[in-house]
DNA sequence: TACGCGTGGTG
DNA sequence: TCACCAAGCGT
C-alpha cells in the first residue's frame, strides 16, 4: 500500500460519492444499526432491505422488541435464514431493556457480551453507531486487503480475522465507522469474488495484486465445505378440510420451526403409520419433488398426498389459513404453495 | 478449533 | 447443474 492516509481518503471520497440506498444508513439509531448488521451476516444487502423495513415497522425500537413474543419476532425473519440470529437478538434486546435500561451499551466489552454479538457485529455497531476506533472485519474485508497487499494468508484459517483485524487498524481513519462501511462496500461492489472491476476502483493505485496480475488468486481459501444429500419423503395429509403439520425438535438444523411430516425415503407406509399413530390413504406417485440446498447438506424431497383415515388427533391438524401463525423454512412454504396452487 | 447453521444469487 | 459466495456466531 502506497499511503495509508491517501488509502483511507481514496476510499471514503468514493464511498461517499457511491452511496447504495440502504434503509438503515439513514438512521443513527444504535437499535437498528445493530438490527441490520446481524440481518446482513451472510446475507446480502437486496435480500435484507424487505425484511428490515418490515420488522422495523412492527418493532420500531428496543422497548417494543422487548416486550414481543419469540414466535412473532421470528415470524418476521421467515425465509431470511439462520434463525438464530433472530433468537439471539431478541434475547439480547430484551437484555438491553432489563440491564441498560433500553439504551444500547456505548462500550465495546458490555455490547460484545450480548448474545449474538461477535467481534465483526461489535466493531460494526460501535463504529458505525459511536464512531469507536473498532475494526469490523467480515468476508468483504478478507478480500479486499487479500488483494491490497497481494497476501496470500488462508482466510479460512482461524487466524484469519486476527490478521486482517490488525490491517484494518493499521489504516484506520477518525471517521472509522464510514471507513468500515466503505471497505465492505467496496466488497460488495467493486472488489467483488469472481468479476473484480478494477477499471472502477478508487483504490486500485495501492493495490499490488492489481499491480502483479494476482487479483484472481486472491484471496486463498485452502477449506471446501463438503455436502451430503439427504433424500426425504415428505407427507402433505389431510383430514377434511384441516391439514397436518408437526414441529422440528429444539435443537440441530431449522429448530424448532414447523414442517410436514418427513421419512426418509426408503420408510414402508406401516412405519410411518405408527410413527404418526394414524391409517394413511397415500398417493402412489409424488406431486411434487423439489430439492433444497442448505450449506452442509443438501434435502432431496418426494412430495406425496395423503389422507388420514379414521379417528385422529384433531389437535395436529390445521386450516390452511392458519399457516400464517406458525414459522415454515423455506422448502415448506414451496411445498405449501404448490399444494394450495393444485387444489384450485 | 472445526463444524453446524438458511437462503438466494451467480458464472 | 452446481460449486461458490454473502455485512458471522455459538458451541
Amino acid at each position: 500500500m502506497l499511503n495509508k492516509q491517501q488509502f483511507s481518503q481514496h476510499l471514503l471520497d468514493w464511498f461517499y460519492k457511491n452511496k447504495r440506498e440502504m434503509p438503515w444508513r439513514e438512521t443513527k439509531d444504535p437499535y437498528k444499526i445493530w438490527l441490520s448488521e446481524v440481518m446482513l451476516q451472510q446475507t446480502q444487502v437486496n435480500t435484507v432491505k424487505p425484511y428490515y423495513l418490515k420488522f422495523t415497522e412492527r418493532f420500531p425500537d428496543i422497548r417494543t422488541l422487548a416486550s414481543a413474543e419469540i414466535d412473532e419476532v421470528t415470524k418476521y425473519w421467515e425465509g431470511l435464514g439462520y434463525y438464530s440470529r433472530v433468537r439471539n437478538f431478541h434475547s439480547a434486546v430484551k437484555e438491553v431493556q432489563e440491564s441498560y435500561n433500553g439504551v444500547v451499551p456505548n462500550n465495546p466489552e458490555d455490547f460484545l457480551k450480548l448474545k449474538g454479538v461477535g467481534p465483526y457485529t461489535q466493531g460494526a455497531v460501535m463504529s458505525i453507531a459511536f464512531n469507536h476506533q473498532l475494526p469490523a472485519v467480515d468476508g468483504n474485508v478478507y478480500r479486499v486487503f487479500s488483494r491490497l497487499d497481494n497476501d496470500d494468508f488462508d482466510i479460512s484459517s482461524s487466524s484469519a480475522r486476527r490478521h486482517f483485524e490488525d490491517k484494518v487498524m493499521d489504516v484506520i481513519p477518525k471517521a472509522a465507522g464510514d471507513f468500515n462501511e466503505a471497505l465492505m462496500e467496496l466488497g460488495a461492489t467493486v472488489c467483488t469474488p469472481k468479476s473484480p472491476l478494477c477499471m472502477f476502483c478508487p483504490v486500485q493505485q495501492h493495490c499490488e495484486s492489481y499491480e502483479a496480475g494476482t487479483v484472481q488468486l486472491r484471496p486463498v481459501k485452502l477449506k471446501k465445505i463438503k455436502k451430503k444429500a439427504e433424500h426425504w419423503k415428505v407427507l402433505v395429509i389431510m383430514h377434511g378440510d384441516k391439514i397436518y403439520i408437526e414441529q422440528r425438535p429444539s435443537t440441530g438444523l431449522l429448530q424448532s420451526m414447523w414442517q410436514f411430516p418427513m421419512f426418509n425415503i426408503d420408510t414402508h407406509q406401516d412405519t410411518i403409520e405408527e410413527q404418526l399413530n394414524m391409517s394413511l390413504y397415500v398417493e402412489a406417485d409424488p406431486f411434487m419433488s423439489l430439492k433444497h440446498q442448505f450449506t452442509h447438506v443438501t434435502w432431496d424431497m418426494e412430495v406425496y398426498r395423503a389422507v388420514a383415515l379414521g379417528r385422529v388427533d384433531k389437535a395436529r391438524f390445521i386450516d390452511i389459513e392458519e399457516k400464517e401463525r406458525f414459522n415454515f423454512p423455506v422448502p415448506m412454504t414451496k411445498i405449501f404453495k404448490k399444494y394450495i396452487d393444485e387444489l384450485k
